[in-house]
DNA sequence: GAAAAAGTATGATATTTGTCATAGAAAACA
DNA sequence: TGTTTTCTATGACAAATATCATACTTTTTC
């Protein structure tokens, strides 16, 4: 089994802030796990008993909304933590989480990491940074939903993918979202999704191949987002 | 001055898990403050030094968005704290506080707040607690204006509103809103709104006195935000 | 490698929502 | 008290978006 300490993912995230002690007591009682395209690590009301290190992949965190439809609220990647409030909160979780491609994933449990919460202020301040950053970052999100259409909203989103994940030699985001996933960020019918990559193909704000998806002109995509 | 250790208010929030000492060193700092309907607690990129203590009275979070429309995201009563994220973070905060009655609030320093933060950590696993309470509503938001439609949003407002602040001896709500503020909650129209507000009186979901909401069909209300 | 399934694409149309114009009601003001 | 300003209300219309139908492509499965 890995260890945490000499474990790089560990730097981008809050554990960063652990001292050499606590990381070799995580290190002995945390467990990695394999989830494959398309599992969830968690599904909305489910409880955790701990927190999710992401070694690598990606997932993305849905919710249902009542009238069936599933709604994407963020993606995590290779060093962020999932499950956070967990440490201080036994409430059940309001999110799913579902692999979007092959992911390693290490689980600490609760104890391990509620005792560094409580040791080391270092490590609470970071945890509350980064809650209160995913939270700004929800606000606004809430904001561009409610006020702005769903061209803006698209354009939006492949701005901060392109931004979050970066693009591959041909310039290519490097995240692959189905059709439907992207709907599920905007907000919107898969048709009419389908209908936007087409309209901003053709007008050269995009290019496509496949699923895969490449900015073209950021500039105007900016001005779109924008929504002047 | 009033002192913090005989301040009701205090159990409401965080706050209640200092311990007298702290709250007594807190106490020695703090400011109180009179806010006017109308006046700006903060604004958007303002620095705050702080975190404020709600005694009284209601304030709206809000957010401009890029096309100059602005977003109502949080309401703040009595006993809310408000600047968490300044404990731990020097960034700008990214929403406007802005009274819709009068309030009293208490303002105190970052350096008080922040060292209880270090030392108590019941104190700071509460705060966390709060903060991804809010980071849950906010993520239900977003499902909420990414996937209904503004009849729906409207219906779970005032629901929700109700449940926030109660309602008064004739069973209108207790926070007084103009139609415009409520359009900024909803995220559409003044005038979209002005029309829903008739057409539910006509079909007796709500009733109006003013501007005075009263909630008159709660299932039908609940079923219209399921939209189902 | 053929059949089935899932995903993508596009047209036609209905519904939702926003915008602009106008008018009445209420509140602020002088 | 009359006047101005703001807020509320409603109609007419335009724009945005969803829905339904259908066809084409790609991927999966046996």
């Amino acid at each position: 089994m890995s260890k945490c300490e000499q474990c790089i993912v560990r730097k981008f995230s809050s554990l960063r802030s652990l001292t050499k002690d606590e990381l070799i007591n995580i290190s002995d009682c945390k467990t990695s796990q394999h989830v494959e395209k398309g599992a969830f690590i968690f599904e909305e009301g489910d409880y955790l008993n701990g927190v999710y290190c992401i070694k690598s992949g990606i997932c993305k965190l849905t919710k249902l909304s009542s009238n069936g439809k599933s709604q994407i609220v963020k993606f995590i990647k290779k060093g962020d933590l999932l499950g956070q409030r967990s440490i201080v909160s036994d409430d059940a979780v309001g999110l799913s989480a579902q692999a979007i491609e092959e992911m390693e994933v290490c689980f600490i449990p609760k104890t391990e990491i509620k005792s560094a919460f409580k040791n080391n202020s270092n490590f609470s301040a970071d945890i509350v940074n980064d809650i209160c950053y995913d939270l700004k970052i929800a606000n606004d999100h809430i904001v561009e939903m409610a006020q702005k259409p769903v061209k803006s909203r698209f354009a939006i989103a492949l701005l901060e993918l392109e931004e979050e994940f970066g693009v591959d030699e041909e310039g290519f985001l490097k995240i692959t979202l189905s059709r439907e996933e992207f709907a599920n960020i905007v907000g919107t019918a898969t048709e009419s999704l389908i209908r936007m990559v087409s309209e901003y193909s053709k007008n050269g704000l995009i290019a496509t191949s496949g699923k895969k998806i490449k900015i073209q002109d950021r500039t105007r995509l900016e001005l779109l987002g924008e929504n002047i």
